[in-house]
DNA sequence: ATCACCTAATCC
DNA sequence: GGATTAGGTGAT
């Protein structure tokens, strides 16, 4: 695999979870593309072929503030600042470099990182969010059907009343009985006990309590 | 083609 | 955490 590979992977799971550091990283590219790299003659290591080991020494506590304060103005690193660091560090160009690079890289993944914890926390709340929205839902369901049943317990025996004055009457009669849900914003005709009629236009049917 | 520089992975 | 390596890019 590639290193552009994993770049453009990256990219592309940056773009799609992480859209603000994908910015970040389509900054970053586009400043490359704009400035263009200055180019040097020398190689790090003069000399020829006998490469100097540079025993891996710590940074002071001094040396690491500075390049901290450079890594906050800045993250990336153009050789006049680096090797202008360099000098006040007394450290070699290239080891300003790689400090740049790591801090970079660990920048990075500490960013990831914290946008994972933001998402995990977000992922949570919104599942208990759900969760409550569900039984809200349930409660309200069973509330409606109440309201239902009572309505047409109204209907039946304001039904019965008019049966009892006048026997020809039924519910299909001109003096079929009207009733309006108000709260819930529904209007319509009893048709019999478990099934309405709602508005003209619609010539739909409704059932009242499924369960 | 060569060089400087980059990221990601890895070493120590 | 500093350095190295591998594999890449763009300028010269």
């Amino acid at each position: 695999m590639t290193g552009r590979k994993v770049d453009d992977q990256m990219i592309l799971i940056s773009h799609q979870f992480y859209p603000h550091i994908y910015v970040q990283l389509k900054q970053d590219l586009q400043e490359e593309t704009v400035k263009p790299r200055r180019r040097k003659n020398k190689k790090r290591d003069g000399n020829n072929n006998t490469s100097v080991v540079v025993r891996k020494r710590k940074l002071s506590e001094e040396q690491v503030n500075l390049l901290e304060r450079s890594f906050g103005d800045e993250h990336k690193l153009e050789t006049e600042r680096k090797d202008k660091l360099a000098s006040e560090l007394g450290l070699d160009p290239h080891q300003v470099a790689v400090w740049f690079q790591n801090r970079r890289a660990r920048w990075k993944n500490k960013k990831l990182e914290e946008e994972y914890s933001k998402l995990k926390i977000q992922h949570e709340t919104t599942i208990i969010e759900k969760y409550r929205l569900e039984t809200e839902v349930l409660k309200m369901k069973e509330q409606l059907c109440q309201a239902e049943k009572q309505i047409q317990r109204l209907l039946f025996e304001r039904n019965c009343d008019i049966s009892s004055n006048s026997p020809t009457s039924s519910i299909f009669s001109m003096e079929q009985p009207q009733f309006n849900l108000g709260e819930f914003g529904m209007e319509g005709l009893l048709m019999d006990n478990n099934v309405f009629f709602v508005g003209d236009n619609q010539r739909t049917y409704a059932t009242l309590c499924d369960n």
